[in-house]
DNA sequence: TGGTTCAGCGCC
DNA sequence: AAAGGGCGCTGAACCA
């Protein structure tokens, strides 16, 4: 392998001569994580039989620059045209390398990707990916943690090696991909989407900082007011203190926040019975219980100041911290964050935005707003994970419902509960549908909880604790369920079988979710547990790879109409958020709502909703 | 001081 | 004995 660090235009120039500029990986190393603040330092490359590191800047083992390359600015130039002429970009985690190639105008979108982290998680989807990680594993190199005192002369060593560890890697990754059936899935789905992921990341999402102040005030408010509130009902001593920054806190002995004080102030207290303990024994003081003494006074104050705790603690106070210079969020969206192939999202987490709640109507989806001549427009798949199972299972019923535009949940209500809904008004477009949606609104609810119920792999136990039924009760509703659903019940039994078979299952896209199976007296068995997930996972992983296509596709559509501006700027599960200019966008809303439900072809229709509007709780 | 685990709870 | 899948984030409690 030719190994060397480069300095100059010269050097640089002379490597690329002999250098595969078609196929290659590389590495770029970088002076932060935060977006806005990113700047290079220096890039690695490997084709094979040549291996460099290109500086741009130096730095010591504390992140002091040591030097600038006073070609900086020319090199970044040349390196322009090197990826200009590029076909296949291999990198690790290589959504990262192609943002930062995004910030310096270095061109990418004409390439196919290879990212050797999303392949290690195709094949693997619990361990750790990490470059090191996969090269010990697979390289046999030997990973010496350097000191501080080695760091900065090894520093272009270790650099050089990134770009040398992910071109061995895929090299090793490619005949496993193969092997089981990956490749697909890897290149038509994974790597096309890795582009959006880059959109998103690039994109941000503008807050308005304004109204995250005011309504942090407000909401420490009502925490601070129902903290006194609980006091006196109590009749616990406290006193007021304000802070130098004029806040004020109240100081008392008891901690709503601490579940062991909490449980001591309910059960021996105030002499409540405990409903519900938590796995290690405690007595516990959760939902449950909230909602069985919801009409007791002090516990009517804890349930709102455990809403309004939540909302400050868990949403308002930290989110400026996480707003960048340019007033925007970027969350991040890890493509190897779950182990069903759902992306996991974080810093800040938009997939656990809390909903108004009626008791405390605070919207934080008001505090992500469109920009100036933007409008935000979402689209969400319709009931996508029910649609998903009739679509795995091709059960009759179902795929008759979903055809003839009945509502799922109370089509499985009125067959459940005999509530003689005429067929004809369980169509969604029927005038007395309505009507019978809200007359049978318990019902219905409960026909939702037991349909969702079944694709997670609930049994009679946990279906008698949310109806307060006996067991037996709820296992009658299982047996019925199965009963009418008889290709529903054979699917799930098939997926279990290969579970025991196999140790894994296959998505309609081909990823894999696989088992550990325990041995007891020389018998392979698996817990019920895996069981539940085999057959979750077959529904939320191929939920989680629809919405890539999808999104994907209106990636490849939007090209084709510059004048809307389109930005993806996020996604929840089953939802994508868009920004369009403000004159496109009902044209716009049209070609993705056509292009989400045309993303799979299914044997019943695919439903998208669009929302518009100038921030997230108007635009869903 | 920092790390971990637990309980609890937000979302799909 | 456990008892519905998948996450991330918080504070409390505990440990070194």
């Amino acid at each position: 392998m030719n190994r060397k660090v480069l300095f100059t235009p010269n050097e640089i120039e002379q490597f690329f001569e002999n250098f595969n500029n078609e196929v290659f990986s590389f590495d770029t190393e970088t002076t932060s994580l935060v977006y806005s603040e990113i700047k290079l330092e220096g890039i690695s490359f490997c084709d094979g039989d040549n291996n460099a590191y290109i500086v741009l800047q130096g730095r010591d083992s504390k992140g002091n620059i040591l030097f600038k390359n006073e070609f900086k600015k020319s090199i970044i130039d040349y390196l322009r045209g090197i990826f200009k002429k590029a076909k296949i970009l291999i990198g690790h985690n290589i959504v990262y390398d192609l943002k930062v190639m995004h910030k310096y105008g270095i061109p990418f979108e004409h390439c196919e990707l290879y990212c050797t982290m999303i392949a290690d998680h195709l094949l693997d989807e619990t361990r750790p990916h990490g470059l090191k990680d996969l090269a010990k594993q697979f390289l046999g190199v030997e990973i010496t943690e350097y000191s501080n005192a080695t760091f900065t002369s090894k520093f272009f060593e270790y650099a050089m090696n990134d770009a040398l560890w992910t071109w061995q890697l895929c090299t090793l990754q490619k005949p496993l991909l193969q092997e089981q059936g990956l490749l697909k899935l890897f290149r038509d789905i994974e790597m096309p989407f890795q582009k959006v992921l880059v959109d998103m990341a690039v994109n941000g999402i503008t807050v308005d900082k304004e109204r995250v102040e005011k309504t942090t005030k407000e909401v420490k408010q009502k925490v601070e007011d129902l903290t006194v509130q609980m006091l006196e009902h109590i009749k616990e001593p406290y006193s007021m203190q304000v802070t130098l920054t004029g806040d004020s806190n109240v100081i008392s002995k008891i901690n709503f926040n601490s579940p062991a004080q909490l449980s001591d102030l309910l059960f021996t207290r105030l002499g409540l019975d405990v409903v519900e303990r938590t796995p290690s024994g405690q007595p516990s003081v959760g939902r449950k219980t909230i909602a069985i003494y919801k009409k007791h006074p002090f516990v009517e104050l804890l349930n709102k100041y455990k809403i309004a705790s939540k909302l400050l603690h868990a949403f308002f106070e930290p989110m400026l911290d996480f707003v960048e210079a340019d007033g925007k969020v970027r969350p991040s969206f890890k493509d190897t964050g779950t182990v069903t192939g759902r992306l996991s999202c974080s810093k800040p987490n938009l997939q656990q935005l809390p909903k108004v709640n009626k008791d405390m109507p605070i919207d934080t989806r008001q505090c992500f707003v469109a920009d100036r001549g933007y409008k935000m427009v979402t689209c969400d798949f319709s009931g996508q994970e029910l649609r998903v199972l009739t679509q795995i299972t091709q059960e009759p019923v179902l795929i008759d419902t979903f055809n003839s535009g009945k509502d799922m949940h109370l089509a499985t209500a009125n067959d459940f509960f005999d509530l003689g809904i005429p067929e004809e008004c369980l169509y969604t477009y029927n005038d007395k549908f309505d009507m019978y949606k809200d007359k049978f609104k318990n019902e219905r609810d409960k026909a939702k909880i037991v349909n969702f119920g079944m694709a997670y792999g609930k049994g009679a136990y946990g279906f008698s604790q949310d109806f307060g039924i006996s067991e037996e009760e709820a296992q009658k509703i299982l047996d019925k369920y199965f009963a009418a659903l008889p290709a529903v019940k054979k699917a799930i039994e098939e997926c279990h079988n290969q579970v025991r078979k196999t140790g894994y299952v296959t998505s309609l896209t081909g990823r894999r979710r696989r088992f550990n199976a325990k041995e007891f007296n020389g018998n392979k068995f698996y817990p019920n547990s895996a069981f539940r997930q085999s057959f979750n996972f077959l529904i939320q992983g191929f939920s989680a790879d629809m919405i890539r296509i999808a999104m994907t596709k209106v990636r490849e559509m939007a090209k084709n109409y510059p004048q809307w501006g389109l930005k993806t700027i996020f996604t929840v599960h089953d939802e994508a958020g868009y920004l369009i200019k403000e004159n496109y966008v009902n044209e716009a809303s049209e070609k993705i709502k056509e292009t989400f439900e045309n993303a799979v072809n299914f044997c019943i229709p695919v439903i998208a909703d669009i929302g518009i509007g100038d921030d997230y709780s108007e635009s869903k």
